[in-house]
DNA sequence: GAGTGGTCTAGACCACGGA
DNA sequence: CCGTGGTCTAGACCACTCG
């Protein structure tokens, strides 16, 4: 019958390096991923069966299988057995919710962010925050509080709490570059974050420092995050304009 | 030295049915799970390397992957090539954003949910709800305005659009059930959602609704559901009291 | 019954980190 | 150097869906 036709654009694979540094996965993963963006292969449509592409690619089939997955886990496509793969209906474009800091969110929608940091010092640890990085209560940890605005406009306000060891972090590298970018350059990379998202009025001078106004709702955000050991480096309570700044996020049933 | 022990409880995984309908990679992470979250395996400790797990189980190497991974990807454990794998110190127990309905969510903290049926009507579809539910403009869609309580307070106003063929879903269903559950009794199993958080102040009835303060502060979702074979089945906006819902996400680096 | 994805095995080689 | 996880192969059997 037509209609029933399965989808699989090989030319698109073939370029394939299968000696390179890139896994083989990755490679097929993020061509497919560029085909169903671009409509090359559309909405709706069914995949070929992964044996059939594995043949196609010379490939073996976990191989194939893992690539898809990918993109289930993604949400762009989705597995019935007995079915086959077929395309999310999603055109609305999503931007995900990464691990990034919020300053390469906005450095890379082509905005120029800019830091003031309104506090910078070393309080004792309360019981909340010393829970959250794991240290003992009342020992020593810095505590940051950032305005973050771009083009000029505010568009945050940054509440951070760290480990004391990291007190020697500058103002002037704060106001440079954003903090996961100043603690990468020492070695601490973010591999896991555990976050709530939530809303209330703004709170003392967050309507001034965010322009809004008196009590306005402000959307919030509480984030502890953990390095590549799974040792907690930082807590952060923030604060964001609703007009400036919103999450998007794609959920996949298992 | 000292310090340098690597954890695996072998007699929590005594009990594996190697004939059941459970898959053994599953059957190993829950165990793992478990044996995490009860501290039997303490945050921070290092675990066998992969190939003495699975010889200790008598299960192949991927399986053991497989099971891992599980894990890694719900930010329990982080795995470093060349080092080993860590348990995450996340002592704080958050309950994830999952794929179910705020009916569910409510009524899994054991308390007792409720719906009133503000609205329920066939409108013609705006551009907006057509392009998210994926049918042409002006098409008949069901249009749910919904006031959601618990213990008798309210949490949420969630507006609602599916497509035509649910018009015939009754006011007494919708006041007795979850919108996810009466869909599933339908066949319909919701697989993808992808959705936007943010905040605002609350508009027209929403602060009588709620409850709440006049231009109060409100939590706001966004969400496009997408069923087993990717197709749209519903446009939700809904807007949440701040102080009666959040959203608790783990996001964890590829 | 034919076709699909879901699971599982038993190896192999490689890349990276540390001693 | 060794130990670790990361990738890849070439099969196997099963469970589910459909005609």
């Amino acid at each position: 019958m037509a209609g029933d036709e399965t989808y699989w654009p090989a030319e698109l694979f073939a370029d394939l390096e299968r000696t390179g540094p890139v896994p083989l996965y990755y490679q097929v993963s993020t061509r497919l991923e560029r085909a169903i963006k671009a409509g090359t292969i559309p909405a709706g449509a069914r995949l070929e069966n992964e044996i059939a592409i594995a043949q196609k690619l010379g490939l073996s089939r976990p191989t194939i299988r893992r690539a898809i997955q990918e993109l289930v886990d993604k949400g762009l496509l989705v597995r019935r057995r007995g079915i086959g793969t077929q395309v999310v209906q999603g055109q609305v474009v999503t931007r995900q919710v990464e691990l990034t800091s919020l300053y390469d969110d906005l450095a890379n929608t082509h905005h120029t962010p800019s830091t003031r940091v309104l506090t910078h010092e070393i309080v004792p640890a309360s019981d909340e925050v010393a829970a959250h990085l794991g240290v003992a209560a009342g020992s020593d940890v810095v505590y940051l509080r950032r305005q973050r605005s771009t083009d000029g406009t505010p568009v945050a306000v940054l509440e951070n709490f760290l480990p004391g060891e990291f007190a020697d972090i500058t103002v002037e590298q704060l106001e440079t570059q954003g903090l996961y970018q100043v603690l990468r350059t020492r070695g601490v990379t973010i591999r896991v974050a555990k976050q709530k998202i939530g809303a209330r009025s703004a709170e003392n001078d967050e309507s001034t420092l965010l322009e809004i106004d008196e009590g306005g709702p402000v959307l919030t955000v509480e984030r502890t995050a953990f390095d590549d050991s799974g040792r907690a480096f930082e807590f952060g309570v923030h604060c964001y304009r609703p007009d400036m700044y919103s999450f998007e996020t794609t959920l996949v049933a298992k």
